[in-house]
DNA sequence: ATACATGCAAACTGTTTGCACGAAG
DNA sequence: CTTCGTGCAAACAGTTTGCATGTAT
């Protein structure tokens, strides 16, 4: 699944800011695009590693913070201490169930989430950037295991 | 504002759980008391230093967990790496917005969340447990000042 | 030519852990 | 008196940073 377009917008955002194009900032985009889940940032960079990349942790984590600004990707962090991250560009606003069993996120859409987003930002007299909604619960694989011990 | 009803839940918890009664975790129990509005872990402890407390970081960590598995208090996670906590016991169900520029949080109350959260539960059918929603926004007092550079 | 990106390793921060001592049950 | 909690410091994980080198502009 190659994608010129992101490439393409990725190059527009670096220049508007004026980034350097540099082959590593596309070796860094290129895993995510091939990553299609959520990934967090050092897998990343060991699984870029393992496949023979020399890109250095440090760029991977760079990379990932200008894909995140440029839109293209987006940041989240499920209660855990690690990010995880994923790709937006082209993608659908949703959000997130998460199993507290076994840690698989799964994804939802529901346009209520938007417009009351925006009914708080309002109330609130906030200017709104961002609504984030995760749902945590047990999953129906998990549902029927041991749960108090 | 002493609140006896939180230390008895407290001592009713830790019981049932079969874990012990020391002066420390109700210590640290006191200082959340005292701190009403949402803190971190190292925050507390270092606060806790200051007002001559004995009590190690090791300790508030554990008993910030405890207090959390028990209800009485909820940890986030705005985005960042470092957990805040706040006490819940006794409190509204509500939810966060979270100004970009200051930090500042708010809190504001919904109860359209808590349907669409069960809904969405139901139809990915998990077990629902708990829902977050972080709105993400500038606060009234930070707006109009220089975002772009 | 020169400013900015890179690679590396070391620093950092928030949190967890291992162990010997002390206190709760 | 035994088991669990504590205090301390050291380990840990994820991320960031400082510096010398390399490269896009």
């Amino acid at each position: 699944m190659d994608n010129p377009d992101i490439k393409e917008y990725f190059t527009t955002y670096l220049k508007r800011k004026k980034h350097r194009i540099t082959p590593e900032r596309f070796e860094v985009l290129e895993a995510v695009i091939a990553n299609n889940s959520h990934f967090d940032a050092d897998g990343l960079y060991l699984q870029m590693k393992t496949n023979g990349s020399r890109v250095s942790r440090a760029t991977v984590y760079n990379t990932l913070d200008k894909l995140t600004e440029s839109g293209i990707i987006s940041r989240y962090r499920f209660g855990e201490r690690l990010a995880k991250y994923e790709l937006m560009y082209g993608g659908e606003p949703h959000h997130h169930v998460i199993c507290r069993v076994c840690g698989k996120i799964e994804e939802f859409s529901d346009s209520r989430v938007g417009r009351l987003a925006r009914d708080a930002a309002a109330t609130m007299q906030y200017e709104l950037n961002d609504a984030v909604l995760h749902i945590f619960g047990v999953c129906p694989d998990c549902t029927g295991q041991n749960d108090l011990p």
